[in-house]
DNA sequence: AAAAAATTCTAATGAAGATTAAAATAATGC
DNA sequence: GCATTATTTTAATCTTCATTAGAATTTTTT
């Protein structure tokens, strides 16, 4: 019959579950949101999540998980795909807001780290500064192959991941902004960066 | 004798503890962060609290009202004093960015509007709101002036207030970074707004 | 130094919310 | 349809915190 494996229907209700868990954190925070706000969000009842993770710190930590996987993805494809580090820092930055405004998101704002385990901490805080050097090498490549006019790539890093993090603040899932995001913040972030002599 | 009134200390003390809050909320957010958290940082136990604030959402709101307040006097003064748009930006980033890492900092990040109470976050959302919109005039006329390049004022307004949100995040009080950000912070993002042709 | 005012503490109280166990319901495989 | 497995619920339990009352302490005033 037309019916999935378990398996798969259990991770699929897992990644709805996931979703619906960013989208509340992002909006009242992580101490900030019930097991049952998440659980309203899908019609179920609080106790009925814990079919799925063994308690809210998971929760949390798997939305920051997926966050920092997403974030690599598209950080990883613009290393692959760009030529000069402008290019990479414009591909990165499309690619990343594509998937935070598209179906794959809300993407969970990694605003509460503090609150983890120690374990899970240490992991996302890993992660969390693999991607921050791997955007901060965009932007050194950029400096040296010409493309970008030399900066403070710590600063600039981190205002522009800055200005990516915020997104979820004030983005809703409105159609019309996402679009507006995808086609601006690339080209708004980037224009900073370019070199007038590269 | 080298006292000072009872009122001035009493608002002294006030302020400082608005300003252990605000580093608390923004380290752990305000429902992750409990009155105990605040009132050690103050050498306090968490009922002397209550002798300077109603409750823990008024410690919030005043929190934030001093977040928009600081901010406004940013704009404000930077408004008052840049003569092109594009100048303006610069003014109000340097100014702004001072005050959150200086000896008035730190500033709360406002990222939990929705616990507050109703007035109260109407309140906020509101001067949060004509904030943003200030913002954007000064963009709007850098463009009319011919110093900022034409841009989604929207976009970018909000692409930059992302990245001036998110430093406390980041940033933990230490002289060096706080310098470095003060120097590179309204460059960096007002970079990308420069017309070539103005 | 005593009285008054200001500040802080100790010791409840109460509610919200995470978590668990056991029961109930729904879906699947045969 | 029956037995089994998967999913969800109901009804506790337990802990953490905000909040309060009243006592204790410190500071100011006279």
């Amino acid at each position: 019959m037309a019916t999935k494996p378990t398996e798969t229907r259990f991770s699929a209700k897992r990644a709805r579950i996931l979703k619906t868990a960013a989208a509340c954190f992002n909006e009242k925070g992580y101490s900030g949101t019930s097991l049952k706000d998440v659980a309203r969000g899908l019609g179920l009842t609080d106790a009925a999540l814990y079919y799925y993770v063994r308690n809210k710190e998971e929760l949390v930590y798997h939305c920051y998980l997926r966050a920092a996987e997403l974030g690599s993805e598209a950080i990883e494809r613009a290393m692959r795909e760009g030529d000069t580090g402008i290019n990479q820092a414009r591909l990165y930055l499309k690619y990343h807001v594509e998937i935070m405004v598209g179906d794959r998101g809300p993407v969970a704002i990694m605003s509460e780290i503090p609150s983890l385990d120690r374990d899970h901490r240490n992991e996302i805080l890993t992660v969390s500064r693999r991607h921050s050097l791997k955007f901060e090498k965009i932007i050194s490549t950029g400096i040296a192959d010409g493309s970008i006019a030399p900066c403070d790539v710590r600063m600039t890093g981190n205002a522009i991941m800055g200005a990516i993090n915020w997104i979820p603040k004030w983005f809703h899932g409105d159609a019309k902004t996402a679009k507006a995001i995808v086609e601006q913040f690339p080209s708004v972030l980037t224009a900073g960066l370019e070199n007038s002599f590269g």
